[in-house]
DNA sequence: TTAAGATTCAAACGAGCGTTTGAATCAGGC
DNA sequence: GCCTGATTCAAACGCTCGTTTGAATCTTAA
């Protein structure tokens, strides 16, 4: 039931008064980060879009409906260019294994630009990313699993390559600190701000992922653990 | 109002059927863990610890409350533990700075521990405090800042200690992404589990740390960046 | 035993929620 | 110019929410 694009189309009308259904996905994006799921109505939010109440029920199917349609927005596409980058980045190496630093790379820059690009989301997108990592309602957690389950396969393919000595489930491990230390990034900064005094570089993310990427390398690479080796229990032993 | 402790005290009446208050704590900690703050009732919540709806208010207040109480009453003296063992390896360090991988242990046996022990809410407790970590509602996000604030700041100085040549904005940000994968990684194994075929390990949570705490160490360690190295945006440049 | 206070209880309050409805409005093809 | 289907709109539906209330019950101490 109405699951088609409005009839009229043409080019956008205008910036400011987009379609009903991109001025619904806007706001849902905005209060969605600020809020959370569960804490943002649909009064509030059709208020903030200036649509009707039941637009989102008519246009989206329901709440739940609208906020995959939030996320698959901007996921799909930079999910898809991870992997258009990576596969750049192994025709270039020709046969060999692409350096680790090159893939975290190929990672970190489609966030990186859609945190720049404020007609994409902005950060805002990458907070509610975050966020969404986090989130206990089950349908969120098969939307982001499904939508990662492609990207992941293949970059832990190419991490494998580039580190042979690290085991299968080692490297399954390390990717999961990986995307942990990543979207937690993304999502609350301010959340630390608290207890951290980073105001001088506030807002510049290039610097925080030139901060963060050369850390989850470090990580990556480091020595698998020997099973000598025990995390001991008691400090003094 | 009625802030004291019930007034009948003694032993522990029974172990299946404690304090009220504690009945509340305990099914609070295991439905908030599970469906998150805003999607929990107070009716299904009282239901679950088999008291009248009106306890959760007369005992704690109101919903915040009572969070505010589920967090405090495991994460204080985790944190405090934290404090602890970092002294404790100071002093037998004496004077010298205390070695990355013993500051890294420090932090994460007590969460382990906890982990562990079932009668202080284990597991479910950990993915509580990481998914209250993302979570956007601002009183929770001021409560997990005050009391984080001294435990971060003693070990941020341990660390500048253990690794004098990173800058101190650098250790900051590094100190950010440790407590990213920490406790994205306590939070939501389950998440990434889909993914990632891990279920030979399961319930490992000692393993789970021997890879974590190499990975910490490793990213703390890296070599800051030049100036010079700059993250392309552009592949092939 | 009794008075006082702490705790439990059933019931209700008012507000806000997501969703549905059916009429009003709009757009474009014939 | 009208007809058809897509869209908007105000209003309401049924439900659940967190909180409050005031009486009933229990516990303790004098």
């Amino acid at each position: 039931m109405a699951s088609n694009r409005p009839a009229r189309k043409g080019v956008a009308t205008d910036v400011t008064s987009a379609d009903t259904k991109t001025r619904i996905l806007d706001a849902a994006e905005g209060l969605f980060m600020e809020h959370g799921f569960e804490a943002t109505s649909l009064r509030s939010l059709t208020s903030a879009a200036s649509v009707n109440l039941a637009a989102v029920n008519y246009h989206f199917g329901s709440k739940e409906e609208l906020f995959t349609a939030v996320l698959t927005r901007r996921l799909d596409p930079m999910n898809q260019e991870r992997i258009e980058l990576l596969e750049t980045a192994e025709k270039e190496a020709g046969g060999k294994p692409v350096t680790c630093e090159k893939i975290i790379t190929a990672m970190l820059i489609p966030a990186l630009r859609l945190a720049r690009d404020e007609k994409r989301g902005g950060k805002n997108f990458l907070r509610l990313l975050g966020r969404a990592y986090a989130d206990p309602a089950p349908f969120i957690r098969h939307l982001l699993s499904a939508q990662y389950a492609e990207m992941i396969a293949r970059y832990k393919e190419a991490f494998a390559r580039a580190l042979p000595h690290i085991s299968r489930q080692e490297l399954t491990w390390r990717l999961h600190f990986v995307m942990g230390a990543l979207s937690y990034t993304a999502a609350g900064t301010d959340a630390l701000r608290i207890y951290a005094q980073v105001g001088a570089e506030k807002d510049n993310d290039e610097l925080l992922l030139q901060r963060l990427a050369p850390f989850l390398v470090a990580g990556l690479k480091a020595p698998p653990v020997g099973d000598s080796r025990k995390l001991e229990l008691v400090s003094g032993d």
